[in-house]
RNA sequence: GGGCGUAUAGCUCAGUGGUUAGAGCACUCGCCUUACAAGCGAGCGGCCGUAGGUUCGAGUCCUACUACGCCCA
């Protein structure tokens, strides 16, 4: 034991001893029901961790340290996600190449310079590279950034089995991707079909209804003139008057009587002039602008809708670059018409929408003017231009979207989980509830998993959607771009009668869905799984119960027909002073090693565990100030609870005796702490690691204040009185030290190593039994009603300025519990320096204190 | 527009229908007290968002409203 206790350095040398003595190793000898198994999140390696990553990651491995002192064999593992979006523009920049999926692998590739990181966006000089190469790259690169993750994870003390980690790119992840992807398609699951797509055109790719987001744009209300066979005018508004040319028809409420008359008639488009039908369906709004719409191809989700249910013509106009297509629809066929589409052809939507709004103008079908408005435009999440819809075909696996029964099966596998906090199934449900179609589930990006999937091709070339090709299990993962299907030759590769490998990847929560079966080793390591699987908790934020969540709960419930975990814990955001969510653009986030490095990792931490599950919290460094005030009174307390005992007496790992605790205080001190074991056990089973650390802190402090200095003197003496104190002492401190251990790992171990063998975190949960003996006998009422007489002291000394070392003349105490103090009156009269001690029984319920300071 | 949540001391938050609503921080006034001055003691500080209702009794339950946050349209 230091003479001088100290934090400093506590994070690196207990960080060794974990990982030298595996201290948190996962026994995969011990049978599931033995097992507590955490699906941890994988955070995105090529990103930064931050503020809010330390939060949850914490509130989990207090949860983990718990369940391993409980008696689990804790299965902790940790993923990097290096898969996706991130990752691609990074390994772009870093070694200035590009993945080029119909290049062969290149096994003697070295990347040019790595200095001079590259512009964003495709620089010229960027080198095409193999997806096989790419991958390779992303692996080197992502593997100095998880050097950095898991030294920041190891220095805030995650209880993670370092041996026990996954990349979401590395070679199992894809393997079992593609295979539970075959899987879903063997069962029909997955499909692959020509559709309406959201786009994002700056990327290049469809997106998937979980990725959307609404933006306020503004916009304009432009009134357009249709013509009626017989010359008269029909006005629609509309906010895309370029789309005119992919008009296909017009419609309005079946009730609404101003246009009764024109259902099943026809008009003419203006500028155009092709002829298009007119209309009824209910989710035509009448209030909105004339009442009467025009229906693209298309504009937005509702054109899908009435383009699919009216069973209209498909005519586009918009190119998967976001351009005007260079070629007229079919049907419009005119020549003024034609002349008038080639102005456009080529032009962004932005240009299309002046030059058709010029014409218009020109051809006087622009009725007066605009009507300027702001609305909700489609925005890939990532993305900074409005979606556009453009019909492709792609994969897709089913989530309920357009199945009622899957759909009500999936809401009742949601009932299932348990969630910590309950509400925010409600956020579930609605998700569930609100879904307009399947999971698409194809990128059209180059990094990723690729779809395990190659298409014969005909005589004339055109491949056989409608006949997949798929591998063999055993031969996962491959890349179609550069492995050959069974049969086939390289040489026939993209040629008539050949095969063409499918060019897409797979949406990334394709493979984040699969985290337990990734982490676990599902078909890779059976008895592995069979120990881990399902898992006993998911950790994650609210923001994706859409998405992670709601994915790996399909993805479980198609291939093992159950949860995937019992037990969903959804940690909130980190807050910053203005209550508005922490991010890097408003510049106010602090970076964690900083953050562990000022104010030590059990401070952070503290303050992370008092956020509770789904709560948001406040970045603040008040309450880690408050928590290094904690870790560092458990520094002082323990010494003087261990240095009361004489040398020769103390025996380095010896279990206190609860028989020693004969003094009625003692005992009414060790009654207390088997209510603070009762309820911080009680919390922590329901997750609420927070009230578990309140309850042991307000006991803690109150010890430190009260009982400490009530039996500080007879402690120190030599008679049996003094044993039962010491013995109270180390039996309070045992429990203690394990209670503060799953939150404040590095200085529990540290005074644990003070007087005990082995780890506290190897140490069982503390338990009531260990000290019932002593504390049963024991009355709460001693110890409150003695820290009532000497708080009374203490506050006639502190109101006469005086030091608490100033001797009292006398005390009279009077009331109803005056017994109580009388069996502890010693203590009392030691602890407050009084000479006189006076106890007066009556029927008062409170004790009144009368204080006479000496002179 | 729909759903969920939050509203208690200057700040951050506890409060599970039942005495006079609590803690920490901040603030004020004190104290060198051999575990701890990175400490200790004491004190100040509340129309519990607003308005109704249920109840013997409401910070707590119900309804409406207001403000804020998140999710979804």
């Amino acid at each position: 034991m230091p003479a001088k206790p100290s934090l400093d350095g506590l994070e690196e040398k207990w960080a060794a001893v974990w990982d030298e003595q595996d201290t948190y190793a996962f026994d995969r000898t011990a049978e599931r029901a033995e097992v507590f198994s955490i699906d941890t999140p994988p955070p995105t390696v090529s990103g930064s961790l931050h503020v809010g990553h330390v939060f949850s990651y914490t509130h989990t491995d207090t949860v983990a340290r718990f369940q391993r002192m409980r008696g689990k064999a804790v299965f902790y593992p940790m993923g990097w996600d290096d898969n996706g979006l991130p990752t691609e523009r990074r390994v772009q920049n870093y070694y200035g190449v590009r993945c080029d999926p119909s290049l062969p692998y290149d096994p003697d590739f070295e990347p040019p310079a790595q200095t001079a990181p590259h512009k964003r966006g495709g620089d010229p000089r960027q080198v095409p590279v193999s997806r096989g190469n790419f991958i390779e790259l992303c692996e080197r690169l992502t593997a100095e950034d998880e050097k950095a993750f898991e030294a920041t994870w190891r220095r805030l003390g995650l209880s993670v089995d370092w041996k026990h980690t996954y990349a979401t790119i590395d070679a199992a992840s894809r393997a079992a991707s593609q295979r539970a992807f075959l899987r879903n398609l063997a069962r029909g699951e997955a499909y692959l079909t020509e559709a309406p797509t959201l786009w994002d055109v700056t990327y290049r790719t469809a997106v998937a209804q979980a990725e959307l987001e609404d933006r306020e744009r503004p916009g304009a209300y432009h009134r357009i003139a249709f013509h009626r066979p017989d010359g008269e005018p029909v006005h629609i508004e509309t906010t895309r008057p370029e789309l005119i040319p992919a008009c296909v028809a017009l419609v309005a409420h079946p009730d609404d009587e101003r246009y009764q008359a024109l259902f099943g008639q026809t008009v003419r488009t203006p500028i155009f002039g092709v002829e298009v039908p007119v209309k009824a369906h209910p989710l035509a709004e009448p209030d909105k602008g004339s009442g009467i719409a025009m229906i693209c191809t298309f504009g937005d989700l509702t054109d899908v809708t009435w383009w699919r249910e009216l069973r209209l013509e498909t005519r586009t106009v918009i190119g998967r670059d976001g351009r005007v297509l260079a070629d007229p629809p079919r049907g419009l066929d005119s020549e003024s018409g034609r002349a008038a589409y080639a102005e456009l052809a080529g032009a962004t939507v932005h240009t299309a929408r002046e030059r058709i709004v010029a014409m218009l103008r020109d051809s006087g079908e622009l009725v007066g003017e605009l009507r300027p408005i702001t609305h909700p435009v489609k925005f890939y999440e990532r993305g900074d231009k409005p979606l556009e819809i453009v019909s492709t075909r792609q994969w897709y696996v089913r989530n309920g979207g357009r199945d009622d029964e899957l759909r009500a099966r999936l809401v009742e596998r949601g009932a299932e989980l348990t969630w910590h906090p309950p509400y925010m199934r409600a956020r579930y449900d609605n998700w569930v509830g609100g879904l307009n179609g399947d999971w698409l589930v194809s990128r059209q990006r180059f990094f990723g998993v690729p779809f395990p999937v190659w298409y014969p091709l005909d005589e004339a070339g055109e491949p056989r959607y409608d006949r997949p090709i798929t591998p063999d299990e055993s031969a996962l993962p491959v890349d179609p771009s550069s492995d050959v299907p069974e049969g086939y030759r390289a040489e026939q590769r993209d040629v008539p009668g050949g095969f063409t490998g499918d060019p897409d990847v797979m949406d990334t929560w394709m493979t984040s869905s699969l985290s337990p079966q990734i982490a676990g080793g599902w078909e890779r390591d059976p008895d592995l799984f069979a120990r881990v699987f399902p898992m006993d908790l998911r950790p994650q934020g609210h923001d994706i119960i859409r998405t992670w969540l709601f994915s790996t709960i399909v993805r479980a419930h198609f291939e093992h027909g159950t949860l995937p975990w019992r037990n969903a814990a959804l940690s909130g955001w980190i807050l910053d002073p203005d209550r508005k969510k922490m991010s890097k653009s408003k510049g106010n986030v602090v970076t964690p090693i900083g953050l562990l490095e000022e104010h030590g990792s059990d401070a952070v931490r503290y303050w992370a565990a008092s956020g509770r599950p789904g709560t948001d919290t406040a970045f603040d460094t008040g309450q880690m100030k408050v928590g290094r005030r904690l870790a560092i009174k458990i520094l002082n307390a323990s010494k003087f609870a261990l240095s009361v005992v004489p040398e020769e007496q103390a025996v380095r790992g010896a279990a206190p005796d609860p028989e020693a605790v004969t003094e009625p205080i003692d005992r009414a001190m060790l009654a207390e702490l088997a209510g603070v074991v009762d309820d911080a056990t009680a919390a922590l089973e329901g997750y609420d690691y927070t009230r578990a650390l309140e309850r042991t802190e307000r006991f803690f402090w109150e010890l430190c204040d009260d009982y400490l200095e009530l039996v500080k003197a007879r402690a120190y003496d030599s008679d049996p009185a003094a044993g039962s104190a010491r013995a109270a002492l180390r039996i309070a401190l045992s429990v203690l030290h394990r209670l503060f251990a799953p939150v404040l790992p590095f200085v529990t171990d540290e005074v644990w190593s003070w007087w005990q063998e082995g780890s506290v975190h190897a140490q069982p949960w503390p338990r009531t039994e260990e000290f019932a003996s002593a504390a049963q006998a024991g009355d709460p009422a001693v110890l409150s009603a003695a820290s009532t007489v000497l708080r009374a002291v203490r506050k006639a000394k502190s109101e006469a300025k005086q030091s608490m070392r100033a001797d009292v003349e006398r005390v009279v105490v009077t009331g109803k519990s005056v017994e109580a103090v009388r069996r502890a009156a010693g203590d009392v009269a030691a602890a407050g320096r009084i000479r006189t001690l006076d106890l007066v029984g009556s029927d008062d319920a409170e004790l009144a204190v009368e204080v006479r300071l000496a002179d």
